[in-house]
DNA sequence: GCGACAG
DNA sequence: ATCTTGTCGC
């Protein structure tokens, strides 16, 4: 992918905030295509000690969603993990290893939120503002930033997820008798559109095929170069 | 002031 | 998220 990469990250929360606003201020949410014929998502995992974060871009095919491309990449964490700010500790590294694929996604699926956010700006908002691509945040748990009403226990059952009187996203129930998932648009997507497809790139798990490969490659990738450099280091 | 809080 | 063993359930 091609894009500005960021100069100044922030080393203060206060910093982060005032990035944050800026960012918020240039999210739209009018959808940029219709159907994607190619799906980027994006996962983290931390190394031993947590010092270092370790990222995976995989790109699938859609709606075969097949495994076409990854990259990865890794550096140590700069910024801790304070609830709201994901983005400062995980997107250098994300951005990174988006930078690094051949294949132009379509849009991306953000392991986090989108504008279902105390500021309305998401790890996935912020990560498709810098990308000017689509975004959708899709994760397991929601931020004291939305409520909403029990999900059925059948997997489709959802429910939207508001915030200060507003639909910020949805619980949406993705297996039977598991804890609802949730979804919410990050940048130029729909509330519609962005579950849509959630949903139609569901296999089977909890998670989206896409985000679940995401994961398994940032593990794999992790395990790899913590073993290189043990051997390394025993010379 | 306290609690809640993506990964 | 990470550390960490067994264990309950589909």
């Amino acid at each position: 992918m091609n894009f500005s990469f960021p100069h100044n990250w922030p080393r203060t929360k206060r910093e982060a905030y005032i990035i944050q606003k800026e960012a918020a201020d240039k999210i739209s949410l009018l959808p940029d295509i219709d159907t994607p014929k190619l799906i980027a998502a994006v996962d983290t995992a931390y190394g031993y000690g947590g010092e270092t974060v370790y990222a995976s871009a995989v790109v699938t095919t859609f709606p075969e969603i097949e495994e076409i491309e990854r990259f990865s990449r890794f550096g140590p964490v700069k910024f801790p993990y304070v609830p709201g700010l994901l983005f400062f500790r995980e997107g250098p590294v994300i951005l990174e290893a988006l930078a690094g694929l051949q294949h132009e996604p379509d849009i991306i699926i953000v392991h986090g939120h989108g504008i279902a956010h105390p500021h309305g700006c998401g790890m996935a908002s912020h990560i498709g503002v810098l990308c000017d691509k689509p975004t959708i945040g899709c994760c397991r748990k929601l931020l004291n930033s939305g409520y909403h009403r029990p999900v059925q226990t059948q997997k489709g059952s959802f429910q939207p997820v508001l915030f200060k009187g507003k639909e910020v996203g949805i619980a949406y129930r993705s297996k039977d008798n598991v804890k609802p998932i949730f979804i919410s648009p990050g940048y130029k997507c729909s509330m519609e559109q962005a579950r849509d497809i959630i949903i139609r790139n569901l296999r089977g798990y909890r998670l989206p095929e896409p985000l679940r490969l995401a994961h398994l490659s940032a593990n794999t990738f992790k395990r790899y170069i913590e073993k290189k450099q043990n051997s390394h280091h025993l010379r």
